[in-house]
DNA sequence: TCATAATCGAGACGGTACGTCCCGTCTTCCT
DNA sequence: AGGAAGACGGGACGTACCGTCTCGATTATGA
């Protein structure tokens, strides 16, 4: 085994402690020393890698969510905005996900980051999918889309933080329904 | 002085140090005992009266927001909602407002509490606005409000947060004209 | 109780901690963590009043060794010297005087102050037995009394550091005769 | 080269990184880590032959120490004991000799080594001065000659520690001379 | 001349103690 | 009598080294 490989499997295994730990209490209650322990790696090792508690959860959560969020281009639109958004529902519900939010709400210069390198790729998959769907003919072409996507996602974080609640399957079904609905083609005949 | 009156300014006093300490720096770094040192007061004096930090930075928002949010029932749907949302984003990006995210994803528990004393009734202010607004046949009667305020409110707090930028006037009234679009009467015809 | 008198209580409950601690390991294995456990206290405050553990080992030393030192103007000048030698050695010997001799050796700036507010009283109080002797026409006045001194001192600390075994009483007897010899008025006739 | 000679050298190399390391700092800053930047070296290599940072020093010491304490038996007692305590002195005074002095208060059972197979020797070498200069009828034959030692060694290294500083040439004659004086053959006249 | 083995630098690793910071409680002493 | 001032026990922080260990690059040797 290389030595890259080996610091992989010690990188997983951190990151398992940590979704661990993060399953059994709050974020603000976790502590480096009790990863480490859970990890059975030296403190030293997490902080080689992490300069701070914050960056490691947040690498937890990118690796906890690689790659969920691809889309099927086969699908039509609207089931292709409700996989997403309920999978990102899931992911933001999760104990890593709500720890993810606290660190982003704590660190503003991590947010930023964060968005640059999680969610802004999630955005243009979706631009992507949305040009998709102009050429196909099945919705508008004139469309504030960016500010569409906003009410898309935007209501799922609220309701999450806020409302200290996971949107159910209804809820994303309808809010993109609700969305949807002046984009689309028939809507404005 | 009465003994509610010195109560009440020594509350205010320690309000104004906490507001005074988050335009310095962010929540994470504020402190009970930088908060006692700037209004004066014994740190004994503030457990007195909140369990945690997390309480005294929701009061203090409480404190710094009040009556901002009153409904104009004279103008128009529109402007009312441009108006609450402004008013929203203006609080949300303060520092205090700012805090009271991070307070907000800290403590779920919290979040619920303030959900109901604060923002709920904000809700059911709209709620009467939108009732006003189908009475006077300015808009449709048959249409997900709980939804459309979701659409309204969560882009907001996600502008803030993810983005960590102040949704400026011309985002809000983008915002609001396109989700009032398909509940206007003439969006119907 | 006043506010002076508990915090001497606790720094002697500290001092006896350390006094503990020394009696079980050797000074290179000494833990501030383990004191402030042995003590009941916590680790910040023993950092509160010393900030080393060198400082505290030798405040300790201070402590269990105070007032050891008096001088009997009424015995006879040997008789002072070999109490005085004895003790001294007993208090190096003892495990706090084997840390206080380590700490001298590896903080020479504190061996510098150890000497000035510990030592040099010691040195005084024995120049003035020894004037008192020449007074009484006991031993001569004009000798290198402080040379004398330190090959007083110098062998007995020289036999615990070097020899690792502390000077029995019958070589302090035969050290003191050795050195007092030439000085002895009846040695000069 | 053989596998000898590059061992050899790679160990000078060590010592000489100690050396260069003491000069700067004192021992108990001293980290292997450094030493082995220093001398271009791993950590295992040092750790191959040393077991404790201690015994490194104390082995550093005695080849940089290495033969200077030769007698010179065709001068006088007395120039010989000033020669080796001067040089004792400077020895002791030297970084290297302070971090010796430092070793053995910190780990007695080296100091028990140290002595039996460095200090010991010298004991030996003057006792074989001491028997010449007898035979000589320089001095007499009746006296506590291990004591009368002690009173010389052990004031050079009570200055060294507990003065924080080195007995000058003035110092050392005068020493000698006191302790000289008694046992002289002319003193008994 | 080249593969093959041994050696050693480099430094990652699990650990431990450090000294700091701040928590939330509790005591003292001044106003 | 009530509150500021701040000492206190506690506990996590992030750092510095320890002594062990693995990995590759660099030799040194025997085929």
């Amino acid at each position: 085994m290389t030595q890259d490989e080996k610091t992989s499997r010690r990188q997983d295994c951190i990151f398992q402690a940590v979704i661990e730990a993060l399953s059994e209490y709050e974020y603000y209650q976790l502590t480096i020393e009790d990863i480490a322990a859970r990890a059975g790696v030296g403190k030293s090792t997490i902080y080689r890698w992490w300069k701070h508690k914050s960056e490691l959860v947040l690498d937890t959560f990118r690796a906890h969510t690689a790659s969920i969020f691809d889309l099927d281009l086969a699908k039509t639109l609207e089931d292709n905005l409700i996989q997403q958004l309920t999978r990102l529902a899931q992911a933001l519900n999760h104990p890593v996900g709500r720890a993810l939010l606290v660190v982003m709400a704590n660190h503003r210069e991590l947010a930023g980051n964060f968005f640059h390198d999680f969610l802004l790729p999630r955005r243009e998959q979706m631009h992507a999918l949305l040009q998709q769907s102009i050429e196909r003919g099945e919705i508008r072409s004139d469309y504030p889309f960016d500010l569409m996507l906003d009410t898309l996602y935007g209501p799922i974080h609220y309701k999450i933080i806020f409302f200290n609640r996971m949107p159910d399957d209804a809820y994303i079904r309808a809010l993109v329904s609700l969305v949807l609905q002046p984009v689309r083609m028939q809507a404005s005949h």
